[in-house]
DNA sequence: TGCGCTATGTGCGCGGGCGCACTGACCGAT
DNA sequence: ATCGGTCAGTGCGCCCGCGCACATAGCGCA
């Protein structure tokens, strides 16, 4: 009703697809033999858009590492009172409640955009991480990106209009998908940013007046990557600087070998 | 001006005071041994009212384990758009981040109620987290519960009026100072709130003319616990059960042998 | 006793976002 | 070709909180 269709399910584990642990960073991130053995655990799996993959309170049941498909964390009072909190692409994974010992997610897990992802269950999970320390360790990283970014969305939430949040999370979602072409009503956009379908309209027709997105039914086209960075408020720059201190330079321990940025990426180039 | 001299210094650490380490429920919940060892590392200061205890994104320079003061985090993104984020109490503890191997502050913290403190070294502290699996499961409970409560920040902040805001955080001050009587001027309350002065002036005397608190020139007494409780957010009950179900039945690895929550309270039961 | 500072009270006009409700445009299926 | 459904555009009155500015009122100190 409010979002297409939240008890969708997740697509059936496939099999061989052309997807590989490459595709996600905190995979790519850890060593290679402690991947290995995490990796014999995991099933490649489709994330259909719009799928609830967790709900605030519930038992998780399996972690996800997305490799193509992304996922948005939503923190509900009630059904009417509920916003985005956070997202989860390529660069990040769904459960880290597991590395605190807690086995029930805190928020909901949203599939916002198809594609697969790796996942394992919880207990397997829980088992590699209490073996490998160097797991722990990279992980452990990622979390503290998430804790940033829900202190950042709390602040952008409160003092940031409804026009440059907007285009804040397309950029996000940009980064995340890998492309310009994003699928998304403005009823899922109103959903997320916890403001009326009406508000969105009014923010993503100033938008497409400014020659820096299109979009019709359903799907959203990034023109201006640019002028849509200028658009969207500070915290869009700020986030992709976090990320980018903490873990794509590697994320095991760089502090002590100052090694680089194998995907030779440039986050900070947040430009077009 | 804005809040009490940010820069006003911690008091000298203190010799023995009558204050302990039973003060504070998350050293409370570790293994004597544990904290033995970790209470060799430990000092007693006194955090003066409206100390800037870390700047963000500055080094961590101590982890504190408030004993009677405690401590809001506070999320800037300039001068005028900040806002409080988290209360750190005799419940928790300061320095989070650096169990996530993180030597970095993500927010600025800032001392609100005046009172002693246990503080360590963050260099030791991380010393003694690497020897102590227990310790590190224990406290990372702790990083989880502060996680939730940022998220439910986030949606509180953008959903909740002033007044059940501001009752809120009274309550939540309340239990961290253990006391009725807590020192803030509406100028203080509106910089944690991330609103005008004038708001918070407009809520309090609301509050006020409803016999649930009195006060004056800095000073506010709680009269009626249950009616602003009332007059609060679901947010105040929620926080409280978040914390109770996680940390203080215990904390240490009751998960892992299928105990279960000795308050007995159903977690489900968030909304009223 | 009086000064000055800090804390609180209040007014006014503005604007963003809300709730509600209806219209119009486009798409796919029968 | 038509119909039903989804998606987008728009209007209206409302209210909360903002920004600004000024008016009182306690309190400490000289």
């Amino acid at each position: 009703m409010d979002h297409p269709d939240p008890r969708a399910a997740t697509g059936a584990p496939g099999v061989a697809t052309t997807a590989s642990w490459r595709e996600n960073l905190l995979l790519a991130a850890i060593p290679a033999a402690e991947r290995r053995r995490l990796l014999t655990h995991c099933e490649t799996v489709e994330l259909a858009f719009g799928a609830q993959l967790c709900e605030q309170g519930e038992r998780i049941r399996h972690v996800y590492f997305p490799i193509g498909g992304f996922i948005s964390l939503i923190s509900a009072l009630d059904e009417r009172s509920r916003l985005e909190v956070g997202l989860i692409g390529i660069e990040g994974m769904l459960g880290v409640s597991l590395l605190a010992g807690v086995g029930d997610a805190p928020l909901r897990a949203l599939v916002q955009g198809s594609g697969p992802a790796l996942r394992i269950e919880a207990a397997a999970f829980c088992r590699a991480l209490s073996r490998s320390p160097v797991l722990r360790y990279t992980l452990m990283r990622y979390l503290y990106v998430l804790m940033s970014q829900l202190a950042q969305m709390a602040t952008c939430t409160r003092f940031h209009v409804v026009e440059a949040r907007l285009a804040r999370w397309l950029l996000m979602m940009r980064d995340r998908a890998r492309s310009d072409e994003i699928n998304l009503t403005h009823e899922f956009l109103a959903y997320m940013l916890g403001v009326r379908r009406a508000g969105v309209t009014r923010a993503a027709r100033s938008l497409q007046r400014r020659r820096l997105i299109r979009y019709s039914r359903g799907k959203v086209t990034i023109l201006d990557g640019a002028g849509l960075v200028r658009a969207s408020c500070e915290c869009y720059a700020a986030g992709a600087q976090i990320y980018e201190r903490l873990l794509s330079t590697g994320g095991r321990r760089r502090s002590a070998r100052g090694q680089h940025n194998r995907h030779g990426r440039n986050p900070r180039s947040i430009r077009a």
